[in-house]
DNA sequence: ATTCGTTTTGAAAGCGCTTTCAAATTGATG
DNA sequence: CATCAATTTGAAAGCGCTTTCAAAACGAAT
């Protein structure tokens, strides 16, 4: 491995000039940059990483702290994540809390111990107290909240309206009795989807019916559960919105069991648009939310932060995505 | 944050000695050692990994390659390798490659520059010989081929087990004429899926049918089209195995798409046994590979070359999961 | 006690960079 | 042409740990 100090020798400059050009941190004339870039590229060299980050107390690496890193929503975050970091020099370093503030805590203090830049969490646990003291000593970035402070940047999907849209989307179909599965509500983001849904139907002047939304925890198995209480409980209902799409494809299977047809006699919403819903049978009606984007604004509001201006990032608006499990009441 | 150095005077001892006693290099003298681990856990130190990885060589971070952070199939391997790396105190770094030669040489060089202890690839595009060539440099475990060579290991699921059982299980539901998905057979893995399923065909005096086979890509958009052009061909078939689930669940929405009901008026058997696979309606039958074991074992293969033994272990076979995709043939 | 072979310990030299600080260079000015 | 401020450059001191090397301590054997 070429060192610096070899660039250096051969371009016929110290040590410090050589690194001051990696850097930019000073001015340096133009036939010292010349030789020195030379050298490099005849040498091949690539700065270690490592010193580099011992000595300058920069890692180019961000921290990711995700639930669960095979999550097929955070999954394509992660994604988004990793290019537009990787496209910065900078490495991201993916660790997973699964949904327990104690492994999450864990998981900053690894990063931390690691010397990662920043820091960027997925909808975790944490309390917001927390994540406020750790942004006193480094940059972070979370999504999934609505949260102000200094070293700190906040992002986050309209789960409110998404959910009204998709409820709306139902109502537009007709619908009167629609039921809703509520995502696990230690989430804001459960609880923001319970309320559009209730918002949208107050203001089309149909009642919030307690009866008709289940609790459900984001798994498939919990929709599954939850359509079955929902089909055993007396009222009925010709639509169901699942607070996101996994519990849908549960829902969807409860639904086969009892032998009744999407969307002839019931129809089905989720929330997320995953890359599967495309392919279910039939294919899933769902709020879109471009989890990639998601991450690739995280990632960009990371580097901002980095830069040390203040991130400006707008999270694309919800959409529905109309596909075969919605259709128009038929009485 | 606290350094050895402090422990090193809280303890009475050189820093020498902290060192000694945190990597267990040398025997230390009982008296000290307790001093020492008094010191630590007063202070409450941490060793720097930066540092330590500048110093010693050793960064305590495993590279893992992969070619889609999001992939619902390799996505849960990541889960094990994170898994047991982290159990053992080191850090996994995810690189993806995007079934892609060069991005995945270039993923070695970020890895390689970041100084990691050694390499897990799962399922890559790079040659046997670029592998071998890196083994000489730092240890590598390598998914999805079979391969032998000195500082490398290679572990591999039986594709070709899997694909056997997968077709005999079609046959024993006495379907006759069975069609095939391809995967990618740029893939080693997809080959000899392939070589399985003529293999069982062969075996039970049903002939292979060129005409029966189509080609696809491991996405669901290309199970759709397999099936597509299956359907336009002129030859009959009752069952369909795909190479794998994600094909599968595209095969489906073809199949649904031209009215036909699984498994009443085509059977369909995928490969994987993704998370949704129980989920699809109706429920997919499939081979099941436990990719969250595989990426344990390529975890703790690493650990041991890590360790300078030589791995051992034992890939868990493959088999059936017979859910509901799959009936017998009634003509 | 003295000696010799072992084992435990500490001082010091890095690992490959960044950064401070002071020296050298440059250029403008009187 | 000397002088001074401004700019570019290099020497050297770390960053926090590991590891070599030699000294110190120990124990057994003479």
């Amino acid at each position: 491995m070429v060192k610096l100090e070899e660039v250096a020798r051969l371009a016929g400059v110290s040590a410090s000039t050589v690194s001051r050009i990696l850097n930019g941190t000073a001015v340096v004339s133009d036939a010292k940059k010349q030789a020195v870039d030379d050298a490099i590229a005849k040498l091949g060299f690539v700065p270690n990483p490592v010193a580099r980050g011992l000595a300058g107390g920069k890692t180019l690496s961000v921290g990711v702290v995700t639930q669960s890193i095979d999550s097929p929503f955070y999954g394509v975050a992660l994604h988004g994540i990793e290019e537009v970091l990787d496209a910065a020099g900078y490495s991201p370093l993916f660790v997973s809390g699964h949904w327990n503030e104690k492994e999450e805590a864990r998981c900053i203090d690894v990063l931390r111990s690691r010397r990662v830049d920043g820091i960027i969490v997925l909808t975790g646990r944490l309390s917001d107290q927390a994540l406020r003291s750790h942004a006193k000593q480094l940059p972070i970035v979370v999504t999934g909240r609505n949260l102000k402070a200094p070293g700190l940047y906040a992002l986050n999907f309209d789960n409110f309206e998404g959910a009204r849209q998709a409820t709306q989307h139902l109502i537009d179909l007709g619908h009167k009795r629609i039921a809703f599965i509520t995502g696990d509500e230690q989430h804001p983001d459960a609880t923001e989807r319970h309320r559009g849904y209730r918002a949208a139907l107050e203001a089309a002047g149909l009642t919030y019916d307690p009866d008709l939304v289940a609790p459900g925890l984001y798994h498939e198995a919990s929709g599954m559960q939850a359509v079955e209480s929902l089909l055993r409980g007396r009222k009925k209902f010709s639509a169901i919105f699942a607070a996101n799409d996994q519990m849908a494809l549960g829902a969807a299977l409860a639904l086969h069991r009892r032998q009744m047809r999407i969307p002839d006699d019931m129809s089905l919403i989720g929330f997320d648009d995953l890359p599967v819903a495309a392919y279910t049978l039939p294919p899933l009606s769902t709020v879109h939310q471009s989890a990639e984007e998601l991450g690739r604004l995280a990632a960009s509001a990371m580097l901002q932060l980095l830069k040390g201006s203040k991130p400006q990032c707008e999270v694309p608006p919800a959409r529905i995505v109309a596909r075969e499990s919605t259709a128009r009441f038929k009485r």
